[in-house]
DNA sequence: TTGTAAGCGTTATCAC
DNA sequence: GTGATAACGCTTACAA
């Protein structure tokens, strides 16, 4: 391009960077924009990168658990963010049995990593020793950290049944032990609950993807004493076993047993009956999660998140 | 690590890059080695990349369709695959109003780029002269083409309909618009069994995914003349809402009408009745596509896909 | 067997 | 207002 134009290289670099403090000649500068249209000139990311130290790509960091929709949504809804603030996301599955991740930062040079349960504490502060910056998905409903987010909508879920009138509950984990980061405080949030209201304990039980396996876990609520009368399901999938479960007990939902779901995937209006759960609100926390790396990058202080409005209970027919 | 070991940077690099047609004492080996793990060392991959070209990322185009949990799965895979090539995997997602991605690969600088329904040929040609490997999913199942591989899966459905003694089939079409690109060859496999059998065109029709709009396409295809019995849905969750139309019509399957989908999401096994599908085996076609990556890498012929195997019939309770 | 030096494309500094 | 020049971290002829 330089030479095309006929002026130095570094003369390009004030064009096309619009550096301030520079006072380029109107005309310099437009020859230079139209050398560089001509030979259809792009800058060569890891030039840049190994000049400035870093890229202009923010590494978003998901552990070891099934991608579902709802971060795949996410995905979609951080991309296109990011792309206008001019930033190129990289998402980086990390399934078990992979390589260690721990320093995956230092062979791609994000300017910023999103730490979705993957790095330790120690590895989060290696990477901001080195200058990167490390957002967490800080949703600010429940209080700000990952477990705090899943402990509300945990809660929302009992507190949903509760209001329904139910008084002893029952949780649905789920069989795959990978989703138990998500599960666990989940949980304990139902728990919460149950305490709070006075409910007893919720009766926990695993239940598998298939409908016997299901059935019984419903007919043991059923039968339990007292009754179990509703449950609160990891995610909808497990719900739609439960669903699944209670129509080959020849038992209905929300009569002998309501269930409420989580993530309000698109087979979950289409289930028989129709299934109550709740609706995690991504374009919300993804808009949110776009705007706090944005910020960060800048410096600014981090932006509260989205309200308490970004999960809902979507109200079908199974409670 | 140079100063550490007290050798040079040019016999680190040989070390660490196990450089060939160099012979470096086994002594001097061990303690640039033993430096390089003290000061947990890791290549700057900009830098790297810089001096080759290129790095060594993979770039997977993925277009401006939703994240489904088969395409998840399919990264997931991926991911694993090629990390054990030593490659890092880059998933771009393109939501739709993103800015165009006609040359990310200039920005980015990839080894490869896989190009999923995104590049244009002009723009793939582009990136090749540019020395940047293109590989495009040629699920070598059908033919080879992305479009290929769509219409045969549309063609087994559509098979497995007409061996369960249906004449007359109905095709149910995604409302979003931005799955034409898969709806449009799967729908043709179908008109080509079709005509094959000399069954008469398919009977297609839009379904949203709600219930009341099933409703109302169910109950067209059976009121037509000759009667629809047999439809195949785009996919698992449009087949959903057929069923909830189903349901709402009290009609039944398959009795009324045959239902089959395509992806046998987990939702499928749990619906009511529990929905016969295609499964796509995203585990072969994610492992053959890693091998499609790496051998283009090392020059090598890229090899044969799986075998139609890797599309099953999961036979369950609507056909 | 090891060290030296050049150069990848970019940008910051500083002199002109 | 513009242009040399150096430096970023790494690889690789080539020289020692």
């Amino acid at each position: 391009v330089a030479q095309l134009s006929g002026v130095s290289r570094a003369t390009v670099s004030y064009v096309l960077n619009a550096t301030p403090n520079q006072s380029i000649s109107e005309e310099t500068r437009r020859r230079v924009l139209d050398a560089a249209e001509e030979l259809g000139y792009t800058p060569f990311a890891p030039a840049r990168a190994l000049r400035a130290g870093r890229s202009e790509v923010v590494l978003y960091l998901i552990p070891e658990w099934p991608i579902g929709p709802n971060l795949a949504q996410l995905v979609e809804v951080l991309t296109l963010n990011l792309a206008q603030a001019g930033l190129t996301l990289v998402v980086h599955a990390h399934p078990r049995s992979a390589r260690p991740v721990g320093d995956l930062w230092k062979t791609i040079a994000p300017a910023v990593v999103i730490n979705d349960q993957v790095l330790s504490a120690g590895e989060e502060e290696a990477a901001r020793q080195a200058g990167i910056r490390v957002v967490v998905p800080g949703f600010a409903i429940g209080g700000g950290t990952f477990a705090d987010f899943q402990r509300e909508a945990g809660r929302r879920q009992a507190e949903h049944l509760a209001a329904c009138g139910h008084t002893r509950l029952g949780y649905a984990l789920p069989h795959d032990e990978r989703l138990a980061a998500f599960a666990e405080p989940r949980l304990e949030g139902v728990r919460q609950v149950c305490a709070r209201l006075g409910l007893g304990e919720p009766d926990t039980r695993v239940v598998p993807l298939h409908s016997a396996a299901a059935a019984d876990t419903v007919e043991h609520w059923h039968r339990a004493a007292p009754r179990v009368s509703g449950v609160c399901a990891y995610n909808d999938e497990v719900a739609l076993a439960l669903l699944a479960g209670l129509r080959e007990q020849r038992l209905t939902a929300p009569g002998d047993l309501a269930v409420i779901g989580m993530d309000d995937i698109p087979a979950a209006a289409l289930a028989f009956p129709p299934l109550t759960t709740l609706a995690l609100g991504m374009p919300e926390l993804g808009g949110q999660l776009a705007t706090a790396v944005a910020d960060t990058l800048d410096g600014k202080p981090v932006p509260p998140g989205p309200g308490p409005d970004a999960i809902r209970i979507v109200r079908r027919n199974t409670t």
